[in-house]
DNA sequence: CATCGGACCTGTTAGC
DNA sequence: TGCTAACAGGTCCGAT
């Protein structure tokens, strides 16, 4: 579900509910995520003063001066604010519980997400690798053409590979494509440092978009405010398939690479 | 090193 | 109606 608009949505959404709040208690009802959850994880933020809630590729890390939560959403994961009166649904499997009398509560059901601890200050094997932010400076055209040099794997799966970038997942990758005029399929060894510029601004303007209206909800996003995202009106390839190409009208083609689904305009994209 | 397939899970939907 | 198969927003890991 979440990719890095939907990150970072989720992010601004309870962030104003944990600063400076304090952690009255925390319970995992169910330890079995993509890792199980270790016991330290709740023994450690209980009673922990909330310093800030950062983003760093699509995980969430929630600061205290005792250590930091390290969270992903996975596929099917979500961090909503609710009131302890909050009847509790099928796969609600952590609470944090503030002394606001609210509550940060998470729900996965296909529990792909994760949690850990993180000990002050210290990193985490699962952030040591992770390539740029697309927002920082580094990240551009130049960058990319460095990287996919030899590179025989698509280009979609290129950007996907979050040692290259972070944050494109397999909604944003199709359309940031689509305005780059790239063909998916395209090996990344072969596309040339003025199309990785023009890529570099469109993975983006892509995201900056999504996020300015609250990510994309398919199925069932919902941001920490519970509203949903509303790019999914502005979707010009993704899931599309067979729908005439909102440009040129040609046919939008569905092919699978790197085994996701990927959408893109034959006419629009070379 | 780069690449590929499989793995982890449940829920929804399409097709027979 | 019921069953089955395919598919879904992520990404790690081991084999090649």
């Amino acid at each position: 579900m979440p990719e890095l608009p939907e990150v970072e949505t989720t992010r601004r959404g309870i962030e104003p509910h944990l600063v400076k709040r304090t952690v009255t208690a925390a319970v995992v009802r169910e330890r079995r995520l993509r890792w199980p959850v270790p016991r330290s994880f709740e023994t450690s933020i209980s009673g922990q003063v909330i310093n800030a809630v950062r983003r760093r590729a699509k995980y969430l890390i929630v600061d205290t001066a005792a250590g930091s939560a390290l969270l992903h959403l996975g596929m099917s994961g979500s961090l909503r604010i609710v009131d302890p009166t909050t009847p509790l649904k099928k796969h609600d499997h952590v609470d944090i519980a503030l002394d606001s009398g609210r509550i940060l509560r998470y729900h996965d059901p296909r529990r792909f997400g994760s949690m850990h601890w993180l000990a002050p200050h210290s990193s985490h094997p699962l952030l040591d690798e992770l390539g740029p932010e697309p927002f920082d400076p580094d990240f551009d055209g130049a960058y990319l053409h460095r990287r996919a040099k030899g590179r025989r794997v698509s280009v979609k799966v290129f950007i996907m590979n979050a040692k290259i970038v972070v944050g494109v997942g397999n909604i944003y990758a199709s359309e940031a494509l689509f305005r780059a005029g790239i063909d998916p399929r395209r090996s990344a060894g072969r596309v040339s440092v003025q199309r990785y510029r023009a890529l570099a601004e469109a993975i983006r303007s892509t995201l900056g978009d999504a996020i300015e209206v609250g990510g994309t909800t398919l199925r069932d996003f919902y941001g920490g405010d519970g509203e949903p995202g509303y790019f999914r009106q502005k979707l010009m390839v993704y899931e599309r398939g067979d729908e005439p190409c909102r440009v040129c009208d040609t046919p939008v083609r569905r092919v699978v690479l790197g085994q996701r689904a990927t959408y893109f305009c034959r006419q629009c994209q070379r």
